[in-house]
DNA sequence: CGGCAAATTGAGGTAGATCAATGTCGGTGG
DNA sequence: CCACCGACATTGATCTACCTCAATTTGCCG
C-alpha cells in the first residue's frame, strides 16, 4: 500500500555532516563542532515538478536549499498575470527572504522533481551569529540571489526576441555539458522573458533550422548546440 | 581659494552617532559602544548629477549609504546598449555587493545631487561579527535590494507601455506628498522600463490629457497626480 | 483507436519602434 | 537686451516585430 502523498514527501532528518552537496549550500563552511549546536530539525523533502514550495505572503518560517531540480520564483500581478521573476537552481536558497521578512515575496514553484533541505529560520539565524563562516555563507547566497535578479533583467528581458531566446538558450546550457541546454514549456519561457508562446517556439524553430540548435527530444526540452559562436554572438553591435 | 573638485567632494570624517537619518541606514541599531570599535574612516562625500559613484567591475573595496538623493545602477550590454537595472534612494545601499565579491556588478550614477557615507567594507564586516543589530541590518538592507529588483521586474518591465509608465508614476510618489511625483529624462526612464523615450513621452503626455496628471514644472519631471484612483486602476483585469 | 496536452505554423492586426520635424527652455556671448 | 545655440521634450507619419486568433501537427496515454 502507497501512502498518500501530499506536496512534498518527507524523507527524514537531514544528514547534513555527509551531506554530497555541501560545498554548494548553505553550510559550506560549517564543522563538526558546529552541527553539534543545531536542535531544530532540519528535513531533506522531495517536490514533484509542478509543486509549490512556498506561496507568495504566506508566513516565512523556513528557508530551502536546492539540492537537485530547479524551481520558479513567481509573482501574479494584481491583474492576473504571471511573471516568473527568476529560477533557483541546485545550490541556491529559496526562500530566503525569510531571514529579512515574515512572509515571502513570491511563489515558489518546482518546473522538474525537486529535492530540498528545509531549515528552520530560527537555525540559521542562531548559527550564523555564532559561526562567521555561516555568515559569510548567506552573504554569498544574498549576493547569488541578487546578481540573478539584475541579469535576469539585462539579458533575458532585454532587446529583441531574438537576442531574449538565444540569452536564455545559453543561460540553460549543461554544467556537466555545455553543449547541452534544457528549457521548459514555451508558456513558462513566454512568462520569463516577457514574450508570448508563439513567439518563444518560432524563434527556437529558426535557431533549429539556422542549424544552430538541434532538438534532441520530441517535446522540444532538450537540445544540442551546434554552433556556440553563432548562437553567442548573432544579432549584436 | 577654492579646491580642486573631482567627482566627489570629501565632506570630512562623518559623525555616525548623530546622524539625523540613522533609523534608515545601516547602522540603524548601533550603540554608542558598538562606535569605539571603529578605526576605519567613514567618510561623507557629495555627488553632483551625473557622476558614477563607482563602476561596474571596479574592485569593491566601500558601499555607500544614501542620505539623500536618486542613484540609478546600471549594466551595459556587451553590444553597447544601457538598461537601468534598480534606482536607490534615501536609505538604500548602493555597491552591497563589495562584502561578497570583489568586484561591483554595475555602474551607480547619480540623477540627482546624491549625499552618501562611504563605509569600508571591513568596518562592516567587523561590526557585523561582533554586533548581531548590524547583522540583522545587513539582512534587511540584502533584502531591500532583492525585493526592490524583484519587483523591478515584475512591476515596471512587464504589461504594456502605458501600464509600466503609470506604475512608475506611481513608484516615484513623493513620500512626504505622495500626490506628487517626479521622473527623470525621457531616455533614462526609457531604459528602466525597456521603451523608447517617445514611447513614455507619448504615454506622459496621454495621462496629462486624461486629466490623470498635471505638469508642474517646463521640464516635465514633475507632476500632480489628479486622480489617482485612475492611474492605479486603468488597464487593469 | 480516440482524446488530450503541448508545440508548431499561418494569416492578419497592432503596439511600439523608427525616422524626422517642431517646440520650449536655459544659457552664452555680442 | 536680444540672437543664437544646445539639450530635451513633444508630435507626426510610417514601418515592423511581435501579438492575436486559429488551424494543424505531434507525441502520449488510457
Amino acid at each position: 500500500m502507497i501512502p498518500i502523498k501530499t506536496d512534498s514527501a518527507w524523507k527524514g532528518l537531514a544528514e547534513c555532516q555527509s551531506c554530497g552537496i555541501r560545498d554548494m549550500v548553505l553550510f559550506e563552511d560549517l564543522r563538526a563542532e558546529d552541527f553539534q549546536q543545531m536542535h531544530l530539525p532540519i528535513e531533506e523533502r522531495v517536490f514533484q515538478a509542478g509543486k509549490a514550495i512556498y506561496r507568495m505572503q504566506a508566513h516565512a518560517g523556513s528557508l530551502y536549499t536546492i539540492r537537485s531540480g530547479t524551481v520558479k520564483l513567481v509573482r501574479i500581478s494584481p491583474d492576473g498575470r504571471e511573471r516568473i521573476v527568476r529560477l533557483l537552481r541546485a545550490g541556491a536558497v529559496a526562500g530566503i527572504e525569510a531571514l529579512a521578512a515574515d512572509s515571502y515575496d513570491s511563489d515558489a514553484v518546482t518546473l522538474t522533481e525537486v529535492h530540498v533541505c528545509r531549515i528552520p529560520v530560527d537555525v540559521v539565524r542562531s548559527l550564523s551569529e555564532r559561526s562567521p563562516r555561516i555568515h559569510i555563507s548567506l552573504m554569498r547566497k544574498w549576493h547569488q540571489a541578487l546578481r540573478e535578479a539584475d541579469d535576469w533583467l539585462a539579458d533575458i528581458n532585454f532587446g529583441t526576441a531574438a537576442q531574449r531566446v538565444r540569452q536564455f538558450v545559453m543561460r540553460m546550457r549543461h554544467a556537466e555539458d555545455p553543449s547541452v541546454t534544457t528549457v521548459f514549456s514555451r508558456e513558462d519561457m513566454g512568462a520569463m522573458m516577457g514574450l508570448k508562446q508563439e513567439t518563444v517556439s518560432r524563434e527556437l524553430g529558426s535557431l533549429v533550422k539556422a542549424g544552430v540548435l538541434k532538438r534532441l527530444d520530441t517535446l522540444g526540452r532538450t537540445y544540442r548546440i551546434l554552433d556556440a559562436q553563432r548562437l553567442a554572438d548573432m544579432g549584436e553591435e
